[in-house]
DNA sequence: ATAAATTATTAGACTAATCTAAATATTTAT
DNA sequence: ATAAATATTTAGATTAGTCTAATAATTTAT
């Protein structure tokens, strides 16, 4: 059994080792809202209850172990954002908090049956993809609407950034999960980009910033 | 905002000092399974916050704080195991230590979601009465068996053990909430009840302490 | 009314998780 | 290659919650 505070910090671990590469303590400490000796403390912690390999001065990787449990507080957490969003009607900019405490709720057998009740759902509100019971992750072939060209169209598959403003902002231009959108024209200085939502005449024009943190799928 | 510790303390004050008597150390270090000495210490922080009144040697009451705090506790707890029965059938006998943990979850927007969800429940899978979010509950007129003459009936509304093993035992005797019982037979040597369930031919015998544990209204 | 038993509080220590400040290692720039 | 800047770790404190052992207050029994 891990508190809290473990579970935290192998999910941000995980998160940030994108690929296995060793996850630098001051990283953690930006996202962790704590400071470099707090984390270093901790991670000889993990380290002794074999869940991370850790080298002093050098970084961090999940073993086996870790992964699992890290992988299964991510499922916790994006299965109970798609309940809240599915069931309690909640919107998906107001999910996360609640989801970064019920994710810590132990029960391995409420999970499952949660999971269940909402008949397996692959992916939480946001886009990100749900593991199952077993660890698998499904992975979308996703690219953002910053590397799509002029006329190339894309389905709205997921988000980079899960802020609640810019979530806000998205709802408010209809650039939602499941709607269509189409380059209509990137401007050369800035990189901005032009384009409609579901065949609309509507032209809305979006920052490169916003259009690298939009995931499409084609 | 209190600490999980801080408001299990709270709840287990309010159920231990029906009307309003004073509750004693001993009695929360029992049922909060901790030293006494550790609940003097904690008398005394929540009567540094106001959320009791505390005399030493004397015992402990909840302050109009304390206690709204309290029962919002309590309406968690109970609309969480409501929650964990009617949409994931779980069984009653399964429900309290995952609600154990719920009940910390903080947002209140989300409980008075369930809540709407779920339609408003008035009782828990116990029978126990479900506080609305403005604190008002409802008292059923609640009756143990024992308390039970010879051919008096009554429906199955509530248990005051709320242990598994006592659960799962009245589950096999199909003593379940909602069931209509009938008094068939109360043995003078030691009080013990034999009585039928919804009108079966089926006699069923059950001990004195059962028996007090068995809620009914008539 | 005194002694004995019970109940409650204090004193002092411990663990988990955190912090600041100081020291050390590594990386980057000159 | 050395100095400067950055990143990381260690040392030492702090807070919440808990514990055991010792002390004090209250209640019960004689
Ligand atoms: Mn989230
Ligand atoms: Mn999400
Ligand atoms: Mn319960
Ligand atoms: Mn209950």
């Amino acid at each position: 059994m891990q508190t809290f505070t473990e579970e935290n910090y192998l999910k941000t671990i995980y998160k940030l080792s994108e690929g296995s590469a060793p996850v630098s303590t001051n990283q953690l400490a930006a996202i962790l809202n704590t400071k470099a000796a707090s984390v270093t403390d901790m991670l000889k912690k993990l380290s002794e209850k074999k869940l991370i390999d850790y080298t002093r001065y050098y970084g961090v990787t999940l073993t086996e172990v870790g992964k699992k449990i890290a992988v299964d507080v991510v499922r916790r957490h994006r299965l109970w954002e798609y309940f809240l969003v599915e069931k309690l009607n909640f919107k998906w900019d107001e999910v996360h908090d609640m989801a970064e405490e019920l994710e810590h709720i132990s029960s391995t057998e409420l999970v499952d049956r949660l999971d269940q009740f909402m008949d397996y759902p692959a992916y939480d509100p946001h886009g990100d993809p749900i593991p199952d019971k077993h660890g698998r992750i499904k992975h979308h072939e996703f690219k953002p609407i910053s590397q799509l060209d002029v006329d190339e169209s894309g389905v709205i598959s997921g988000v980079r950034e899960h802020s609640p403003p810019f979530l806000q902002y998205l709802e408010k231009l209809n650039l939602m999960l499941g709607n269509q959108i189409r380059v209509i024209e990137i401007l050369a200085y800035d990189q901005s980009v032009v384009l409609t939502v579901n065949q609309s005449e509507n032209k809305i024009s979006i920052s490169k910033e916003a259009a690298k943190n939009i995931l499409v799928t084609s």
